[in-house]
DNA sequence: ACAAGATCTGGAACCGCTTCCAGCAATCGT
DNA sequence: ACGATTGCTGGAAGCGGTTCCAGATCTTGT
């Protein structure tokens, strides 16, 4: 059994008590007090139980971190950067795997929200009423999604957009499709919009023919329809459509880039081993889940972040091959 | 505040005693009783604090997950099985990822310790003593890997291995590279025993050009000396150093599957994308994360298993574009 | 050297739940 | 109808910490 704090009163002929403030707060015991208890903890090996501690405190050390879809390889990015700067901060990471459903996201809340001091809702599906209603009981911090003031990490998709467009416009392509995702993303919608007013600042005819699943079958489904529409490039709402529309092109003998350009969004580690690689916004993942963990350890210790409760991390367009001049007419 | 048990208990009219019998063995109290309880349960929605029960039981209800990189395209279908499987059980996953670093990984084994009623290692690195020294404190499954008689589910890497070579005399392949892994790994360690059996089983002539790291650098590094080889055929010790060699012979001119064959190993969902999509021997991931977690349940509640605590799971050849006919000399 | 104040310490209550134990009521056998 | 089982129930003692409070000890100023 392990030593409990008991075991080190004893041994250091003191009272729990003192124990318990010499590694809560040293610098309230006397020296040599301090001495000896430090002495009998390494002696024990002794660690205290943070469920004991955590029922008295009313803390876990322990937060929650919610994904839509752990296998999709957007995610496991954010979650490994999120993971190491927990550990720094000596918080444990209970890991949630919604499975794309608003239902059991906010179950999954729910049941877990005792067992935490926080959550780092990744992209969550539910929608902005059932977010704010959780939040009402324990700090959250939303990443890659906005709702009202609610803390949250977002990346400039916008100016992705915006960067997408501007490289494909340098390029000579003057009508160009976006391939929308799901309706309901919020991410999605902010593309979408990001894409209309980025294609008609550069005078660029847009084709949207409508939103598919994020996936590649979702691409595959659609590179028909973009090909009908005779557009020389297509901007996909992430990079799985992107892999989709280029398989499709590859199997009806279309060359990417020289009949039509493609550009995906996330820059998932599969796109740059595709050939041609996808050209694709790029997004600091591992800053976001790092950026994510310290603004909700802000929150927990409620500190007054100098930054405020609201980040916005900066997109980047990766060139590779996918993308080229436009064919002449 | 949430309801605790004493406002349950109150509102019943019961002792609190009552309401948690009602709650952890419902045959133990008068179906009236019970019925007072139930109804004042639902009126507060309550539900028991799983720290403080945890404190008193001992069993938190939370499980550790420890993957050596989550960002390893390899792990996350195991955790979303597993994850989704725990939540069947009403557990929940406490993930850990150790940087692929045995310290690490032993570090956080013994600091969540206290946290969780079991581990499952993921592909643990540490060495087989520190594993040992481990699963003496608590509940542990291995996935991936085997110790001694410890509870593990492993895939059958032998068997895939055989299928690869087979497949590959098949095509009229007469001498083959393997490149290996990690040495310090114990599936490498599992394939190249495999390989070297096989081979001399079929009469293959092998070429080892030694280890390198289980990555795209590692295949893209090792390319050249399988080249210099002359050998027709090169199975990988997975699929990113398959990758990095197919990336690699494009980069030379070199087709695939024309001049060289490649078989990978761990079929990862960039390996289906990539042209020529590649041969790999595929695992039945999502089985193994659910069957780690059925293992590590019926330890939890010492409950004798039918099959016995050391499952192995059968591979399959997946055949893609890689892979062809041997060229005429 | 002594009172006032600051510093440190131990006792005990408490966090929310489980579980042992004793007691009471209902059932049983004869 | 009576004692012996059996079935339920409430009280209370933990689980392993934290924290408040009162009292003991040590400084300090004079």
């Amino acid at each position: 059994m392990a030593a409990t704090i008991k075991d080190v009163a004893r041994l250091a002929g003191v009272s729990q008590s003192s124990v318990s403030r010499t590694l809560a707060a040293p610098d309230q015991v006397r020296a040599d007090t301090r001495a000896r208890v430090e002495r009998a903890v390494a002696q024990l090996g002794y660690e205290p139980n943070r469920i004991a501690r955590g029922l008295s405190t009313g803390r876990t050390g322990t937060i929650g971190f919610l994904v839509p879809d752990i296998a999709n390889p957007f995610f496991p990015g954010i979650v490994k950067a999120a993971q190491r700067r927990s550990r720094e901060f000596g918080l444990a990471v209970l890991l949630a795997d919604s499975d794309e459903d608003p239902a059991t996201e906010t179950d999954l809340i729910r049941t877990l929200t005792k067992q935490v001091d926080g959550f780092v809702l990744c992209a969550p599906r539910a929608g902005d009423d059932d977010l704010r209603s959780v939040c009402g009981d324990v700090p959250v911090v939303l990443l890659n999604r906005r709702v009202g003031q609610l803390p949250s990490i977002i990346f400039d998709n916008a100016d992705g957009i915006r960067q997408a467009l501007a490289h494909l416009a340098a390029l000579g392509h003057r009508r160009v499709a976006y391939v929308a995702g799901p309706r309901t993303s919020w991410v999605n919608r902010e593309r979408l919009r990001a894409v209309r007013t980025g294609a008609a600042g550069l005078g660029l005819d847009l084709f949207e023919p409508g939103n598919v699943s994020p996936d590649l079958e979702g691409g595959v489904a659609v590179a028909d329809l973009v090909l009908a529409a005779s557009v020389t490039a297509v901007v996909a709402y992430n990079d799985m459509i992107g892999l989709g529309l280029l398989s499709r092109f590859n199997a009806r003998g279309v060359t990417v880039p020289g009949d039509v350009s493609i550009v995906g969004f996330d820059d998932i580690p599969a796109s740059a081993l595709v050939s041609p690689a996808l050209t694709t916004v790029s997004q600091p993942k591992d800053q976001c889940g790092r950026a994510g963990i310290d603004l909700l350890a802000d929150l927990l210790n409620d500190r007054d972040r100098p930054g405020g409760t609201r980040v916005c991390l900066p997109t980047r367009l990766i060139v590779r091959g996918s993308t080229g001049p436009a064919p002449r007419p």
